[in-house]
DNA sequence: CCAAAAGTGTTCAATCTACACCCATGG
DNA sequence: CCATGGGTGTAGATTGAACACTTTTGG
C-alpha cells in the first residue's frame, strides 16, 4: 500500500493561538493580568490575553507580540509552558493553544482596554474569576513553572527594577511562592548569589534605617553561556532575532543556574572576591 | 473601530504534528526510537516518529496514537515536551510540533518499518545520525526533562519490569544521566523510598550471589494523589479517558515526590515501618 | 577455588534550619 | 523618643560525597 504522495496535507488545519500569563508583583502578591472578553465565545467572562499565530510567525514571536500589544512592553522574560489541545476546549472551532508566561512590572504598565476586551485587569492567582475556556488550568501550571524556575535561576530578578534591596527580593520570593522565608537564612543566601552585587548606594525613604541597594551582575559570568548554546546546533537557521536573544537568556540563566549549584561555598566565596575586583 | 465578528477564524491555520521521543534502556544505553524517512522532505534521513494531529483528537491521545503504531505499545509513560514552532522548520508548509517523551522497555517492541519509514531502529542519544527538522534540538530538550524528572519522581521505574534488583534500577540512573553514581550511596538513597520495597524473592542467575528483588508499591501511599488534583478543577470536563489517567499519573508522582522531598529521615523511617507490616 | 556481582558503614564537609537582638533613620 | 524596617551570628540537624572490604553463588 503506497504513502500517500500528498505534500500538501489535506485534513483540516486546526487554528493555533499562544496565550499569555503575565505574571507582576502588586501589593506583595503574585498577580496574573485578565481580560474580560468583549466577544464570543465566553463573552463577558475573564480570560487569559492571546490571539491566533500568524501563519509565518514563531511561537515566541507571536506571544512577544501578543504581549507588545497587551502591554506596550517588549524585552521581558517569556517562557513556553506548553501546549494545551484539548478538542473541545474552544466551542468555535478546534484550537491548540500554545501558552506562555512572561514576567512584567506592574508600574511599567498601563492598563488598557483593546479592541477585543472590554475590561483589563490584574488578578491575584490565588482569587483568580471564573475563567473561559481552560485558562485557570493554564495559569496553574504557568505558576509551577515559575515556582520552580525561580529556586533555580535568577528569574527571579525579573519581577524588580535593575536597583532594589534585599529586603524587595525577599517580598518576590514570598509572594511568588505564598510562604514567607526566614530573613537571615534569606540574607545569607542572596549574599552567596554571585550574580547580585552592593552598589554601595542606599534607598532612603520611610522612617527607618536606609537599605542598601543591589544590582544584578551578569557581567562577570558573561564565559558561561557557550556552553548553553550546544543545544543549539541544530537545523533552523533562520530563527527571527528576538527568539535568538530569548534563547540565549534562557541559556545563560540555566547555566548560570547549573554553575551555581555545582560550587561549593569557598569557590563561591572565591569568585565573589574576584567580580568585587 | 469594531472588532471583526469573524468567529470562524479566516486566516490560513498551520499544520499541527506531535513527535515522539521515544526513549529506551538498551545496552546500559539510553536509546531513541528513529525511523528513516521514505517520503520528502527529508527522505533517506532519520527522523522521530510523528504526525499529524487529527482535527479531532487531543494532543496526547495523537501521541498515544503514534506510539502504539509505531512500537504496538500503550499505557506507556508519555510526557509533553512543548511545541516547536520555527515558521520554516518544515520546508512544505508551516507545521508546528508538539513533542512528546515516552518510555518502553525495549524488549517488549519488535521494531517494524511503517508505510512512511524505511527503517526504525534505536539509536544512542550519545551518537545520533544528521536528523531531520528541528529533531535533534527536540530530543536534547527531551532528554534533559527526562534527567531532571527523574531525580524528582519515580519515572526511572517505567524502564524496568514490576520487579527489578538495585543494580538494575542504578544501570537505569548512569544510564539516562550518562555518569556512573556510587554504589553504596545509591543504594542508601533507594532504600530512603518509601515506594519500593523488597519483595524478599531473589534473583539468581550468573554465577555469583543472587539479588534481592524489588517492587514499586505505590499503594501505601494512595492517600496522596487526591492533593494533586486540586489543578483539574478546571473546565474541560469531556477530556478522554486515557488523557485524564496520564494526567492523574503525573499528578500522583509529583504529589509523591513532593512529599518525598519534605520528609524527615525520621519521618521516612517511620513510613517504612508502618508499610512494611 | 575462582570469577563475578551483591551487599554493607563511617567519616567529613557543606548545607539548611531555627532563633533574638541591636541599628539607623524620619517624624 | 519612638516606631519602623534594616541588619547581623551561632549551634544543631540533615544531607551528600568519598571510600574498601566481605558474602554468596555457579561453574
Amino acid at each position: 500500500m503506497p504513502a500517500p504522495p500528498s505534500h500538501q496535507y489535506k485534513h483540516p488545519h486546526p487554528a493555533v493561538a499562544v496565550d499569555l500569563v503575565i505574571f507582576t508583583l502588586q501589593d506583595d502578591a503574585l498577580q496574573v493580568l485578565l481580560i474580560e472578553r468583549g466577544l464570543e465565545p465566553f463573552q463577558g467572562q475573564w480570560a487569559l490575553p492571546g490571539g491566533f499565530v500568524r501563519i509565518n510567525e514563531g511561537l515566541e514571536a507571536a506571544a512577544e507580540r501578543e504581549l507588545r500589544e497587551e502591554t506596550g512592553l517588549s524585552q521581558n522574560y517569556l517562557e513556553q509552558i506548553g501546549a494545551f489541545g484539548h478538542p473541545d476546549r474552544d466551542p468555535r472551532e478546534r484550537v491548540i493553544s500554545v501558552a506562555f508566561y512572561a514576567i512584567v512590572s506592574a508600574d511599567k504598565v498601563a492598563l488598557q482596554a483593546g479592541s477585543d476586551a472590554r475590561r483589563v485587569a490584574w488578578r491575584p492567582w490565588r482569587d483568580l474569576p471564573a475563567l473561559a475556556f481552560d485558562h485557570r488550568e493554564i495559569i496553574h501550571a504557568g505558576r509551577s513553572r515559575l515556582v520552580e524556575k525561580m529556586h533555580r535561576t535568577t528569574i527571579a530578578l525579573e519581577f524588580l527594577p535593575s536597583e532594589f534591596t534585599l529586603t524587595e527580593l525577599q517580598r518576590v520570593f514570598e509572594s511568588v511562592q505564598g510562604d514567607s522565608v526566614d530573613k537571615r537564612n534569606f540574607r545569607k543566601w542572596a549574599e552567596s548569589l554571585s550574580f547580585i552585587r552592593p552598589t554601595g548606594k542606599m534607598r532612603r525613604g520611610g522612617q527607618h534605617r536606609p537599605a542598601a541597594l543591589y544590582r544584578a551582575n551578569a557581567k562577570a559570568l558573561l564565559p558561561i553561556p557557550n556552553a548553553a548554546t550546544e543545544t543549539k546546533t541544530a537545523a533552523v537557521e533562520s530563527a527571527r532575532k528576538a527568539e535568538q536573544a530569548s534563547a540565549y537568556r534562557k541559556g545563560y540563566e540555566d547555566a548560570l543556574a547549573a554553575m551555581h549549584r555545582s560550587f561549593t561555598e569557598s569557590e563561591k566565596a572565591l569568585l565573589r572576591s574576584i567580580n568585587s575586583r
